[in-house]
RNA sequence: UGCCUUGUAGUAUAAUGGUAGUACGACAGAUUCUGGCUCUGUAUGUCAGGGUUCGAAUCCUUGCAAGGCAACCA
């Protein structure tokens, strides 16, 4: 109830702002939008923010939108892509209304080249690459026209026909539009329309050997679809202007484009190029490596795609250029994972613990599955004389603040009992090997009449009844917040440190049923989940972000 | 030395001529059988100058800064 009221108290973005003016004035009925990736690579964070708004605006304002791979390069795409994305897009938890292929409309694109040929807005250029580009002119200076620039209609309908029935090698012919070449937007100035590949294309085989350009093929895909907000990022801006020309002289559907700023995270990177670098010099170990900002790294880190959503939609979108805080994501996840997550006890760096005045051998205690779930149940833990606690939750000489244990100092243990330090066992060189401690009987959890107050709980597990597990601390990939804008090589900073494996840990006996859709908190270390590495003769758990700490005098955790 | 975008706490995002809010982060405290969660409190902001107005983050103007634009990539 709260909720629905703060949802709508929300303010506006400027998308919503838009749709809500087109749909009050009865510009449109509902709304079309899509997604449109290329399949040329995996999907990251920058897609999910995409995702999560075009899929969002459709769902929140009661329209649709569609899945449209842009595929109109096929030496660059494959269809191994095609299927990573779909399972992404449905992991994330949104469902397209229909999935299209920029290919299936290579026919109707075609129709559209003959149409502006027609009205003389496009004409057929013999002029190579670097002839085009070096009469392009610049920024500041303007062009010059193509030599083949009037060339009758009736001529460029032949070259053009000719193009695609495969009689030219790649790269003698272009199909340009005819617009201006001194136009101060640079995109203006006649763009190439088509291009000659002699390419197998992963949709439509060897059916083409021309193939349209971006401008050519993305606006005119969103007007077939009847896309009404065409939503992409800043970069193409320029393009906008281009889109509505195509559009206004075809006489089509009116999509329109609106640009939002992409989203960039700190101290990773998002840029296709920058990430296929990491993969293949081997700086990660592959695309879904838990380091990665790709959404099939996240899934395997043990993101849930509902604290991907919940980031996405705390972060919003605008129009300037941003890094957010990598923090903030981690607080999603951390906010989601508590709710969720079943509770463990697992140590990593092991002391061993005796306790002296227990003579019962072993019992069994119970623990709360998630303190935040009253319905989530609870667990039996062994515990017995012999224990492992957590290496630095002791210190021989404690400062002030330390609430752990210490000579003389009690602790609780967690569901179990208070324990008092008695005595402090080293080897020859003077390392602790082991504690001596006793138990105070009366301060069995749930049954507690000591009296006694503490100020610490330690996480422990039984020696004897320990599982084995490796698990693999992920941290930030990258030692400073935006990489790409550093001096020399992105990859210099890389940070050395962003994975450490701890082989061997020790956990209580329960999580040897632990199972691959489970979240689990490891009580004091953070949230956990089964890593697909994980075998009948081993588990393994990625760290999937610690848990917020604020003890200061000795941790120096970011 | 052209055109297009964009400038609000550390970060992200509101305020659409009328009290500069919210979240994360930071700091301080309360609580706690997780130094988690939860709760309370504090600090920090309109790029700069000029103008219009009773009143400007908002409108105008001049600067400044950041980003984008010269692929047969998307």
């Amino acid at each position: 109830m709260s909720e629905e009221v703060k949802k709508e108290e929300r303010s506006l973005n400027f998308l919503e702002e838009i749709i809500e003016e087109d749909l009050k004035n009865g510009r449109y009925k509902s709304i079309v939008t899509r997604f449109p990736p290329e399949p040329n690579g995996y999907l990251h964070m920058g897609h999910a923010t995409s995702i999560c708004l075009n899929f969002g605006l459709s769902k929140k304002y009661g329209g649709y939108t569609n899945l449209r791979f842009d595929d109109t390069n096929p030496t660059t795409e494959e269809i191994e892509y095609v299927e990573s994305i779909k399972d992404d897009i449905r992991w994330l938890g949104f469902e397209w209304k229909n999935e299209h292929y920029a290919s299936d409309y290579f026919d109707q694109l075609y129709e559209y080249a003959v149409t502006l040929i027609k009205k003389g807005l496009a004409y057929v250029d013999d002029s190579t690459s670097e002839e085009i580009a070096a009469m392009k002119g610049t920024p500041t200076e303007p062009g010059k026209n193509s030599p083949y620039r009037d060339r009758s209609v009736e001529e460029n309908l032949n070259l053009f026909e000719r193009m695609k029935s495969g009689e030219f090698p790649d790269g003698t012919h272009t199909l340009r539009a005819k617009i201006d070449m001194a136009h101060t937007n640079m995109l203006m100035r006649d763009p190439v329309l088509y291009r000659i590949k002699h390419a197998h294309h992963h949709q439509t085989g060897d059916k083409w050997c021309i193939y349209p350009m971006y401008d050519f093929a993305h606006g005119q895909s969103d007007s077939i679809e009847q896309v009404t907000h065409s939503i992409c990022t800043l970069e193409f801006v320029p393009h906008r202007e281009l889109y509505d020309w195509l559009i206004e002289k075809l006489e089509i559907y009116p999509s329109h484009q609106y640009e939002f700023a992409r989203r960039n995270l700190s101290y990773t990177v998002m840029s296709k190029r920058k990430l296929l670098q990491l993969v293949t010099e081997r700086h990660v170990a592959g695309w879904d490596d838990p380091r990665m900002p790709t959404i099939s790294a996240m899934r395997r880190r043990g993101y849930t795609p509902d604290s991907i959503r919940e980031f996405c939609d705390r972060v919003g979108i605008a129009k300037r250029e941003n890094l957010t805080d990598v923090g903030l994501l981690e607080f999603c996840v951390r906010e989601h994972l508590n709710k969720i997550a079943l509770r463990r006890m697992v140590v990593f760096d092991p002391l061993k613990v005796v306790i002296t005045n227990y003579t019962a051998g072993e019992e069994t205690v119970v623990s709360e599955n998630n303190p935040e779930d009253p319905d989530g149940g609870s667990r039996e833990i062994p515990f017995s004389n012999e224990l492992y606690i957590e290496r630095e939750d002791f210190m021989e000489n404690p400062p002030k603040k330390f609430f752990r244990l210490a000579p003389g100092k009690m602790v609780r243990l967690k569901s179990a009992y208070i324990v008092q330090c008695n005595e402090v066992i080293k080897d020859m060189e003077g390392n602790i090997t082991e504690l001596r401690c006793t138990y105070i009987p009366e301060s069995r959890s749930h049954n507690d009449t000591s009296g006694i107050n503490v100020k610490g709980t330690l996480h422990w597990v039984s020696v004897k009844h320990a599982a084995t597990a490796e698990v693999r601390l992920y941290d930030r990939l990258f030692k400073v917040e935006d990489p790409g804008s550093e001096e020399g090589d992105f990859k210099d900073y890389i940070n050395p440190e962003s994975l450490q494996v701890v082989k061997a840990v020790y956990a209580e006996p329960s999580l040897k049923s632990a199972k691959f859709d489970e979240r689990y908190q490891f009580l004091r270390k953070g949230y956990f989940t089964l890593d697909k590495d994980s075998s009948a003769s081993g588990m393994v758990f990625n760290r999937t972000v610690t848990l917020k700490d604020s003890w200061k005098p000795l941790a120096s955790k970011g």
